[in-house]
DNA sequence: GGTAACATGTAAGCGGTTACATGATTAG
DNA sequence: CTAATCATGTAACCGCTTACATGTTACC
């Protein structure tokens, strides 16, 4: 089986085809639907993994079509739910990385007059209330989850909504005592 | 001149040479010291971004050896800092883009037993507890910035703090009612 | 005398995106 | 009839990291 080493995207496949996405089709939509504030993934990834994955035999994959519309789902394997849990559980470094270009240009304001530093602060604090707005809408779904036994989803969910709070408050509080932020105090 | 395109990075690297930071190595340590929390970057990145920055005519620079030991800084021209205003005032997409390991493996934690969720949910408490911490460290330097009028450093810095304490919040909050998470409430 | 910090750079490779290509089915 | 959605894949490219290579200076 020799199985080669997955990277964290090969093991979000193989987490979602347990949690009722079958085809990779699927698995993208659902990533898009519940982990994209923290992860991300495109089709030109999910197909070649799930190939992988089924190689090292941690999944199994079948033709199901609909129709004449071609399909190809997938089952975790014994093998495949062991191995996720030795990830979840493997101690590892767990490298935080954000990579927000807003945040940068933010951050070299002060090379601006104040008007569009304003500006851009404004952009900022609305970027946030939308992305809590989608969040806020999809809780009522991760609510249910978790009254069924899958309490995870809510709580990441959370921290998200609580993220861009978080980035709302402190845009409003600077944005009401703007003196501070520029040469000419008063 | 015929400016090459620039990505965000090559920006990163024309921004700070306005801040105090002359050579490559400096930039490199200044973004270590600065924007960590929302932008990388290697010194494998730094160097040819300032030669394709330089010869757009953006930076000036000259050899400025100490003692033996090759050096070079480099200035901001006119052209330098025009282009930095123009893309910091450009309306383009600024997507957010978070990836975070951590996040994706709590979120399939309901893989795991309780134990081991919340080991997990443990460490990424214990990883923004750190962080908050060290970004508490270098805000009286932030402080110090924005009286002498570069507020924006500031402003970064405490959404990275404040991101870092909402996270810690809802950990505390799901700690403390673990039976929400788990199948057994009782 | 040794380690850490200062300083600059190249080469290889990887993970990921964009764009492209193809085609079926469903809803309006 | 048309657009949106379902569905799978490939090729080219790009940004970035890792590893490597080299040498100096300051500090303990």
């Amino acid at each position: 089986m020799a199985s080669a080493t997955l990277n964290p995207s090969d093991y979000v496949v193989l987490g979602m085809t347990g949690l009722g996405a079958r085809s990779g089709y699927e698995i993208k939509r659902t990533v898009e639907l519940s982990i994209r504030f923290f992860w991300t993934i495109s089709p030109a990834q999910v197909y070649p993994s799930l190939a992988k994955l089924e190689k090292a035999g941690l999944l199994t994959g079948r033709d199901a079509p609909q129709g004449n519309r071609q399909r190809r789902v997938y089952e975790r394997t014994h093998e495949g739910a062991q191995a996720l849990r030795d990830w979840l559980t493997r101690s590892e470094a767990m490298p935080f990385e954000l990579r927000d270009i807003a945040m940068v240009k933010l951050f070299f304001a002060d090379a601006l007059d104040p008007t569009d530093a304003h500006r851009l602060l404004a952009q900022v604090r609305l970027r946030s209330e939308e992305r809590a707005a989608i969040l806020q809408a999809i809780r009522p779904e991760a609510e249910e989850a978790a009254h069924a036994g899958n309490g995870h989803p809510l709580l990441t969910l959370e921290m998200g909504i609580a993220y861009h709070q978080a980035i709302v408050n402190v845009c409003n509080r600077f944005e009401h005592q703007r003196g501070r932020l520029t040469r000419t105090p008063q």
